[in-house]
RNA sequence: GUGGGUGUAGCUCAGUCGGCUAGAGCACCAGAUUGUGGCUCUGGGGGCCGUGGGUUCAAGUCCCAUCACCCACCCCA
């Protein structure tokens, strides 16, 4: 039987590699003009890291974590996510003692056991940021605008943010009894789902699809209407930043984040048309978690995009198309006696910075000159018996299809001249 | 974890009611064009028909199982 990759695993092939290459700089490039340098974590954690982190009754924890024990028992963890091991390094190195804010972002890959489906992976790419030390409403609004910042330098003009607060512990914790109030009586008319949801996180009742449950808890308090003074002010600096900003958002009762670290601005962002999984990046503040951590009560605010439904987006959405030739120079030689002389002047164009390639196939010549076009040469150095004899090569323009001869001495630079123009 | 769909060449897919040596297009290689690419034409290499079992004189085709992928639920990025 042959061997796979994998469930939910795949491989990342040339060309694609080079679409990859072209998201990872932008995202790179627009994190570091926002001020975030990389941090780069261990793929695996101790277990109780993300218990404590994402918190023990999230669904990653209790159904989507890839746990093993190593050779000495300890249990560990592929990461699912990348922010509690961001608060491990911050305290593990004390960072909190310096220079605040602390400006991160990291990327790379994550895994969760969870069903594929398009967009949707056990080993997946997360492209994210994270601000701890701060409060400051303005930072969330700076978190935002870079995340859709991103989006529009991928082309992806087309999409939806949804925002919401969940409040600090104190108002969410009196938002929750009252609406454990308010859905009691109806509890019998809920889904099967909403049932369980409602033990064990009744603020997911209210993001369920069912409209039967949509009927049954219509006219529900809101999060919004219960925060507190502090929270309430904090969320509309938020949106007060953001419409200063020329950013479009919508207020969303219904976003209640799933991770249990989150406290009062909560976002996500969709694009339509990529599918069942169009989340292509959420986050929010998380006040609490450098303290569940073992932390000092440092606050913080991050988020996460998926790389590989962003790459969906750009292909589906914004129909770009990557691909730069292999090659921009190709040595042909009309007689196999030539390949010293043909590697020789393949390297010294390759030291001078110029991309050449050669044919390592024994092709004939007019194969070498299908092959350079494959290639996307734009230029081809033939060398054949009358070059040899007479001490000079031939530079073919592959699209004017002009040929001139060039001596031995000349040719780096000639050559480096017509790319630079061409 | 639940439901539905699909597995045939590197890729996209035909393959009738179970019946001769399993096909096409694209891709790859070669030739036409022995010193020159894109177009065209000709030829060639490539297949455990996902895997394992069963029914049958006979299975790519029917049945069962299994694995994988896809779509959706769930959840999330």
């Amino acid at each position: 039987m042959q061997i796979k990759a994998p469930r939910g695993t795949y491989d990342i092939l040339p060309p694609d590699t080079g679409r990859w290459h072209y998201v990872e700089k932008i995202l790179r490039e627009t994190a570091e003009i926002f001020g975030y340098q990389e941090v780069r974590t261990p793929i695996f954690e101790h277990t109780e890291l993300f218990e404590r982190g994402v918190g023990t009754s999230t669904d990653i924890v209790t159904k989507e974590m890839y746990t093993f024990k190593d050779k000495s028992s300890r249990s560990l963890t592929l990461r699912p996510e990348n922010t509690a091991s961001c608060a491990r390094a911050l305290i593990e190195h004390s960072i909190y003692s310096g220079i605040l804010p602390a400006k991160w972002y990291y990327i790379g890959p994550m895994f969760r056991y969870d069903r594929p489906q398009t967009g949707r992976y056990r080993q997946f790419h997360q492209f994210g940021v994270e601000a701890f030390g701060s409060n400051n409403p303005y930072l969330d609004a700076e978190v935002i605008i870079l995340l859709v910042e991103v989006l529009k330098r991928l082309g992806l003009n087309d999409y939806e943010l949804h925002i919401n607060s969940v409040g600090c512990p104190q108002c969410r914790e009196l938002y929750r009894q009252k609406l454990i109030a308010y859905i009691t009586p109806v509890k019998d008319k809920l889904c099967s789902d909403c049932q369980t949801r409602y033990e064990q996180n009744p603020l997911r009742v209210l993001d369920c699809k069912e409209d039967t449950c949509h009927r049954a808890i219509a006219g529900y308090p809101t999060l919004l209407e219960h925060l507190c003074h502090d929270c309430a002010r904090h969320y509309a600096a938020v949106k007060e930043a953001l419409k200063a900003s020329h950013i479009d958002f919508q207020h969303d009762d219904n976003l209640v984040r799933g991770l249990d670290y989150y406290t009062n601005t909560a976002f996500e962002i969709h694009i339509p048309g990529i599918g069942a999984q169009s989340a292509v990046g959420g986050g929010g503040r998380y006040n609490g978690l450098v303290a569940e951590c073992g932390g000092p009560d440092l606050p913080g605010i991050g988020f996460a995009m998926g790389i590989e439904r962003l790459l969906l987006a750009v292909d589906t959405v914004a129909g770009r198309e990557i691909n730069a030739g292999n090659t921009d120079v190709f040595i042909s030689i009309m007689n196999d006696a030539y390949e010293p002389q043909a590697l020789e002047l393949l390297t010294r164009l390759r030291l001078a910075g110029i991309r050449a390639e050669k044919d390592y196939m024994g092709r004939s010549g007019r194969a070498q000159m299908k092959y350079a076009d494959k290639l996307g040469a734009r230029l081809a150095i033939i060398i054949g018996e009358e070059e040899i004899a007479q001490g000079f090569y031939t530079l073919r323009d592959m699209q004017s299809k002009e040929q001139v001869q060039i001596s031995d001495q000349d040719i780096i630079n000639s050559v480096k001249h017509r790319l630079a123009i061409a």
